[in-house]
DNA sequence: GACGTAATTTGCTATTTAGCTAAATAGGAA
DNA sequence: TTCCTATTTAGCTAAATAGCAAATTACGTC
């Protein structure tokens, strides 16, 4: 839970994800809409992939990511469970899945 | 969008939510659950107050916090709906309220 | 008024985080 | 091999954050 948050308290990651939810991209593609610096994207890519939320395949010389959707919904979903009964149902709903995908 | 992450990238502040989860509370009172010092209980209840999802009100010499479930809630729901249609649907059904409590 | 308790504000230190540039690693092309 | 491009790692600095103790404010009681 902690990783999610921090990961997530970043306007720069949250608008990573906005990215990556229309399509996987490489980290040159994502840091071509940022005036950030490579390093400080891929650092971001970091945190993002640590809190489980994106994964990222070898493409030979390039990374790809990709927005694990249901891994966001499904981690803000169970914070939100004690404070709301339609997120309970959502995550009474939902399969386990564990990390394969 | 930035305060609540900001506020919720925080284990005793997301205890704290917990706490008042179940009823409101005095500062002190929070204070009893954490080895914390009473003034940076204070300071978190702050950051609380300023991403919107606790109210404080004067009960004499005491502060009484309360949790506001809604707000707490309705901002994830709003993050979480470009990502997942469940988040859509609830978003659109609640009424919007704006900050009246 | 003076005193005691509740809470916040202030001033400080230590830690973490975000960003940078430069250097290292890895793969593809010549 | 050598060169070029993509990405990550290292090493750094500046800024933000979390905690504390001490001081201040606010209220209630004597």
């Amino acid at each position: 839970m902690d990783k999610i948050f921090k990961a997530l308290a970043s306007e720069p990651r949250r608008r990573i994800l906005e990215y990556l939810a229309v399509e996987p991209m490489t980290v040159g593609e994502i840091a071509d809409n940022f005036e950030m610096a490579m390093p400080s994207i891929s650092k971001h890519l970091a945190v993002l992939k640590e809190a489980g939320v994106v994964r990222e395949q070898k493409r030979g010389q390039y990374v790809l990511y990709t927005l694990m959707t249901e891994a966001l919904t499904g981690q803000l979903y169970g914070f939100l469970a004690p404070y709301c009964g339609e997120a309970r149902r959502i995550v009474e709903a939902r399969p386990k899945r564990r990390g394969r995908d």
